[in-house]
DNA sequence: TTGAAAGCGCTAACAC
DNA sequence: GTGTTAGCGCTTTCAA
């Protein structure tokens, strides 16, 4: 079944065992080009009797093409990320096309660092989250010939394509609907921003909103690490205890929102009476609890099949460069912790 | 900065435009061999300013070495498995090895095509999730030549290595606990587990561990697709309507336990006294909610550690090819939903 | 310390 | 339909 060395098998092996040529072995192993069913036959049963897997490092460098997209994200522990990954996964099915994850720990060094590894493989496209790079890996963006796909955010200058929702815009909407709704001493919770750039601009967007309609940020508060959830107990806990006239508690994201929800919902508070929520995400592992927080969908699963849809059509016809830019609009649900105005 | 045309850099051009040999110029891009401190400068200086990247496919192909590590596992979005990646990516960092991951939903078949295509890159090893397998993956493992290490589970025989617990005794366990804590009419709450394995193992320790005190499971109820929180906010429901004399309520997952959890809490039942609860992850996503669930470690991030571990110790010592075998001791950790027997 | 030649395993291009 | 030849861009090996 196997070879008695541990000399990995080639072509040549397999048209020995068949007596064919090997260019003919390898046509029928990528189903190109006209060969006898005869023949076929012949080669598939060499090939599946020798266990035989043919080397894609050779095929590449021999054809110059290689079917890997790669794919350059912050974490996968963010349970964002995993939903891009699935709709990228799912668009990319039965185009050949294979995706290649990174993860870069939200350091740009590291970005830097996966990004050059990633392009020494000279894959047929890159899908990237953000717009925040270096220099440099900008600069091998945009020398890599290759379609190139920055997701998530769509405020600011594309190396080639993009898809996203505009996170500034998000902050402002949410903030208009909270006003709308008639609250008004509203309190922030998020994460410390220093990476988290689609974070800080649906902040920015927020308060730009608030301000707008003459109305400030009553307080606010910041965390970092550990379980979520229980952050977002405390971080509420703590807000409310410095500044119990809060009416509204904006959340950065579902899971803190979450976990105070759960604690105001323990403490008896009236919502979305007394007590306005919301954060944003969507995240319908939340399905199920008490309550349904309200927040805004980041349309994860559909900005990765659109990106992967451009990167594939890119490879299918490369006589296409034009960059595409395409900003999604992420819906609000009120869920049962916002008024209806 | 980058060049005219848009074919890739090679090292030809690196190579003139530092008036240094092609051998020379790859020796420095490597740090490998004897190189002046004033070529090496020259040679990096004109790689830097051309935008140089390397062609890993040509440089696995001559040199045989690929330091990639294929990752294969059942799907991204079950929480488990990116402890696992982090767990591995922790341990391969340094190492010069990079995991590439593969995603089979929990299909044999796709599983299969994964790992061709994978092997088919010639990766230094292969990290894969469970022990069940089609024999043509078998095979194929087993023919590559290369290091193989079969995750989460040790209750089968390995192709090579295995890191993981007994899903099996992990049952038993747990249902031993739940008798020496007095509970007596137990229902099992899970998935339909025709994929999932380990599931399965778990229920089949549970059930037979519960038999050897002859007790028999009171009432089972399974659920497939949607939200897990939800699903055990409604399968609680359905199966307490169905039997509402069960003392004991055995969860496959932490989240369809968080769900039941949430509902029965809402309806005022006593946890732990008159109704008992535990689940299996220890997922720390959930700490936060009202109550702690009664659940098991599985060890996730110590199994992806160990198992990069034993392909980094293969890799640079190729004279050990010994398989290992490392079974973990999953702890249970009571909560607040386990009396203390 | 540097360079030249050969070849990794495959496929493009062309010949038959 | 099938075979032959010439590389793909690197690294190995050996020579200088």
């Amino acid at each position: 079944m196997s070879n008695q060395d541990n000399r990995p098998l080639t072509l040549r092996d397999v048209s020995e065992a068949s007596g064919v040529s090997e260019m003919t072995v390898s046509r029928v192993l990528r189903n190109r080009g006209d060969v006898s069913d005869a023949t076929r036959a012949r080669v598939l049963a060499s090939a599946k009797e020798l266990g035989y897997v043919p080397n894609k490092i050779a095929g590449a460098l021999a054809s110059s093409r290689v079917n890997l997209v790669a794919v350059i994200i912050p974490s996968l522990s963010n349970l964002v990320f995993p939903e891009v990954m699935t709709g990228i996964s799912d668009a990319l099915d039965d185009t050949g096309l294979q995706p290649v994850v990174g993860v870069t720990g939200y350091s740009r060094e590291k970005e830097e660092k996966v990004l050059y590894e990633m392009l020494s493989w000279r894959p047929s496209g890159v899908i990237i989250a953000g717009l925040e790079h270096s220099e440099a890996s900008r600069a091998m963006l945009k020398a890599s010939g290759i379609p190139v796909v920055e997701i998530m955010d769509v405020d600011g200058t594309p190396v080639d394509s993009v898809v996203g929702i505009s996170h500034r815009r998000a902050g402002e909407q949410m903030a208009r609907e909270i006003l709308r709704s008639g609250y008004q001493r509203i309190g922030f919770l998020g994460t410390k921003m220093p990476r988290d750039h689609r974070a800080r601009k649906r902040f920015e967007g927020f308060t730009e909103a608030l301000a707008k309609a003459g109305v400030e940020i009553a307080d606010q508060e910041f965390y970092e690490g550990g379980s979520a959830l229980i952050k977002g107990r405390e971080m509420t806990q703590d807000i409310l205890k410095r500044d119990p006239e809060l009416d509204f508690l904006y959340y950065s994201n579902d899971m803190i929102g979450a976990g105070g929800l759960l604690w105001l919902h323990e403490q008896g508070v009236d919502i979305p009476g007394q007590m306005g929520l919301a954060g944003f995400n969507g995240l319908n592992l939340l399905k199920g609890l008490p309550r349904q927080l309200a927040t805004m969908d980041a349309c994860r699963n559909e900005i990765g099949r659109r990106a992967a849809e451009i990167i594939s059509a890119r490879v299918a016809d490369d006589a296409d460069p034009s960059p595409v830019r395409i900003a999604l609009e992420p819906t609000i649900s009120y869920g049962d912790t916002l008024r209806r105005p």
